[in-house]
DNA sequence: AACGCTATACTTAGTAG
DNA sequence: ACTACTAAGTATAGCGT
């Protein structure tokens, strides 16, 4: 079990399911990481990725989640 | 050398020079991912992080590397 | 089709130059 | 302060459910 051998080759996935179910584990990733890099580093960052299979959209705004100093 | 042991905690990171290496290193991995998301799953994604130490910005937009079909 | 598992690949915190 | 190295942590492809 587990991921077999080799490395990741940058290309379009071509069979649809596989496809698929990468989008949804990589979305969660990328936002993950977005967030991260938001908090450790305070870093103000947009992010949008839209579903091909949907047309629907996850978005995230790193600001909203600092500290506003509006005194 | 190399990594010492204890996982990544999610809090802002206080030390100005460690936090300013850590932005450079994760802005460059998070641009990335959002490009291997792009390609291998063919979404759009859209990104922007703005540098918190001179304000600058990068951006990713993933539709222009795709091919547009403007027949 | 979505969720859980896990072997393997990838990212990165700290160090050295 | 940038580049390179590398140990250790994290993400994820393929499989099973």
């Amino acid at each position: 079990m587990g991921r077999q051998r080799g490395r990741v080759v940058l290309r379009r996935i071509e069979d649809r399911r596989r496809r698929r179910i990468c989008f949804r584990k990589r979305r969660a990733g990328l936002i993950k990481k977005a967030e991260e890099l938001a908090v450790l580093c305070e870093a103000d960052v947009g992010l949008i990725v839209v579903n091909p299979f949907d047309r629907s959209f996850h978005c995230f705004a790193a600001p909203a989640t600092h500290a506003v100093d509006d005194a």
